[in-house]
DNA sequence: CTATGTGCAAATTATTTGCGAATTG
DNA sequence: CAATTCGCAAATAATTTGCACATAG
């Protein structure tokens, strides 16, 4: 347990989010100036073999993590990126549903939802940026309540 | 709709797996020796725009592709990588189990199993690659029809 | 024709790794 | 001290992109 590990784990924890080696390396940078990215992410990887932290494999093109242990699912902004946690129950059981002729022995799952966040949802109810065909302005005070969902051409795919 | 991106769709169609692009490339270029990789990839993309063939955002390090664009679920190995589809029925109202307070408007979901496929599973019955702790060798007849589940460290992050 | 797509190579992004120096126990 | 870890920089891996040329409709 060296010191730039247990800075690493504690800024993690401090964290609301769940951030990617980069942003994880940003912070604890303020307090250890001199540390290295690959140090942030050597000691990620160990964290997690350790069972202190969880690794998080969602969409995207990064890999998060989680100091939050327990199993529980996640959903992500298909806008912004941003990723929080799901509140649903893990469902201890789904994999029992599966047809038992896989072959496979199964260890696990993973659930994650796709929508727009609290804040890309506003910016896409004002502006219609997100419209699947841009849209005449209609009069502003349009906020329909729960009308046509912006879904922009990513979402499609699921 | 050029020949390269006819020949890309065409292979995706006859393959049984979910290959990520630069195997997709390894076989089309068999029919098209010169085609380029960023061809590949750029067209991969558009079909999966044009709803044509889906973009698999799995676990692991490589997008994949699915000729198949049902929304439908995976099983992937934690040893070898290997993907197919989780024979289940889709759920589609999970989405709405989620505890309103999100404040997210849900656009869809996706559900990833993990385990051993059916080649790993064997080779670690054999050889007791996987197991937690090496295991001096036992009978070779104990195929335990569902003993002690071999678990990498890899998949108790789950 | 002309908009769209292609091949090639270089650029990006996220992550991993070799190595000699520093640190921990 | 001896094993582990660090900082740094270079190496990978997957994917994306700029651009001059080629092709489809």
């Amino acid at each position: 347990m060296t010191r730039q590990r247990k800075v690493i784990l504690e800024v993690l924890r401090g964290m609301a989010s769940h951030p990617g080696a980069e942003e994880i390396y940003e912070v604890v940078r303020r307090e250890l100036p001199r540390i290295s990215l690959g140090t942030v992410y050597r000691n990620l990887e160990i964290l997690s073999e350790l069972g202190k932290i969880q690794k998080l494999e969602l969409g995207g093109t990064l890999k998060r993590f989680d100091w939050n242990t327990r199993k529980h699912y996640h959903i992500r902004c298909i806008n912004c990126d941003r990723v929080d946690d799901a509140p649903m129950n893990f469902m201890e059981h789904v994999e029992n549903s599966l047809d038992d002729t896989t072959g496979y022995r199964i260890t696990g799952h993973r659930l994650e939802f796709l929508g727009l966040c609290p804040d890309c949802l506003e910016k896409a109810i004002d502006r219609r940026t997100l419209s699947p065909h841009p849209v005449a302005e209609p009069s502003d005070s349009a906020k329909s309540p729960d009308g046509d969902a912006p879904m922009s051409r990513k979402a499609s795919n699921f």
